[in-house]
DNA sequence: TTATGAATTATGGATTTCCGTAAAATACTG
DNA sequence: CAGTATTTTACGGAAATCCATAATTCATAA
């Protein structure tokens, strides 16, 4: 089982539980910190103590407050922990249940575990913890499971992201152009930026534009 | 302090911290539920036998699964047992923080505390609990403290909304008119529905429809 | 180089949305 | 009841978006 853990956690209550879990397996050397900065600040540290923590268990999304932040996501957080100590094993831990941000986590973060907050986690959580520290199976909550097996949407590139994001931040299909244009971005044409839109509305199924945004910001896509 | 309480929360994490905070103030007659359904008929079963509850501490959101159920928000319970039972004290309890549906709360449910889920709830919490307890006081987290202030957007009714989720669901403005023509509502021309629309995007600052969607599913309206 | 196919861009017309103005209906007031 | 104000509806042109088709560019291979 684990000797040293860090939570990177905000809320009070899963700080809570997620202790208390830990305890109850016998785990005592566990640290927590509220935000993302000190977590990654506290693993750095440890690395140079030559004391290096073994689990990370990190929350995804944190509260802003008025403290300003370098990290401001666990997405952003696991990714550079990953970087910084690859061995180390990594939970995510999270309400999230958007398919294609968890399909990310396991393909470009390598996490080892996804839990899922909800009416079991706790439990959940207790069996990523068993499983992982013993092999490098990984585990995922099974209300998500579904998000792996989902065959990629590799249709969907950088472009259209943003293009989504510009639409839904008021921006007209004219001045998005106008912006590409300015900023290199390779297809800037009318002709381009509309069949773009087509094939996007034809993906999600959505009948027009509004509709579209509308999907995609539920999608947790933008 | 109170003798009687029921906690309406679907997350583990929090009905464990609820809990515990409950037991630190001595009060150890309570119950919980982890679905909305479950809270009401325990809340209305405790007014037949005799024996109501004097506090519900209630969640907002409620994740669904497999389960059917009637109340799905902790809005909705809210609204519910305030009628069945009006001395009832009761505390939101959420990470809602979106002005609007805060303020809803204490104007149309009559609500006695909200306390938000962040870095300091726990303690909030106790406040509430404190305060709510001996007065008629209202107890509102600080963080979100604003929301009652705030002059109220009165302008923007029923039907407003009503549009707004249409278009989000990909209704054209044509179509939308075809369906107000056929349920009965009231102001159902072309010209009506454009000037509401416009009076909208002026009053959400919008550039344009997608943007309008945009900002008042951010906003949390729709 | 030239042929081929894919990607990008151009063009034009249909549809929808946008926006101002005016007419009509309704409500309110003295 | 007449007169005024407000709301609702009607209309028309401008702008934006939608959509199909055609022309152009570009990369690649024969």
């Amino acid at each position: 089982m684990f000797k040293k853990v860090i939570i990177a956690e905000d809320f009070e209550e899963f700080n809570l539980a997620v202790k208390q879990t830990l305890s109850d397996l016998n785990i005592v050397n566990f640290q927590h910190a509220k935000y993302c900065d000190d977590a990654f600040l506290k693993i750095r540290k440890a690395i140079q103590d030559n004391e290096p923590f073994d689990l990370l268990i990190s929350d995804l999304s944190f509260k802003k407050d008025h403290r300003e932040v370098k990290i401001g996501s666990g997405d952003e957080l696991i990714q550079k922990v990953r970087e910084l100590q690859p061995n180390i094993k990594i939970i995510a831990y999270s309400v999230e249940d958007k398919n294609v941000r968890i399909k990310s986590l396991f393909e470009d973060s390598d996490i080892n575990a996804f839990v899922l907050k909800g009416r079991n986690s706790i439990e959940d959580l207790k069996k990523a913890l068993s499983i992982i520290s013993t092999s490098d199976q990984k585990f995922i909550s099974p209300e998500v499971a579904s998000a792996l097996q989902e065959k990629g949407n590799y249709e969907i590139d950088d472009v259209d992201i943003k293009i989504l994001k510009y639409l839904s931040a008021g921006t007209s299909q004219d001045d998005i152009i106008e912006i590409f244009k300015t900023s290199d971005i390779k297809p800037n044409s009318k002709s381009a930026m509309e069949k773009r839109l087509s094939k996007l509305k034809d993906f999600f199924k959505a009948n027009n534009t509004v509709h579209l945004v509308s999907i995609t910001k539920d999608m947790g896509i933008i």
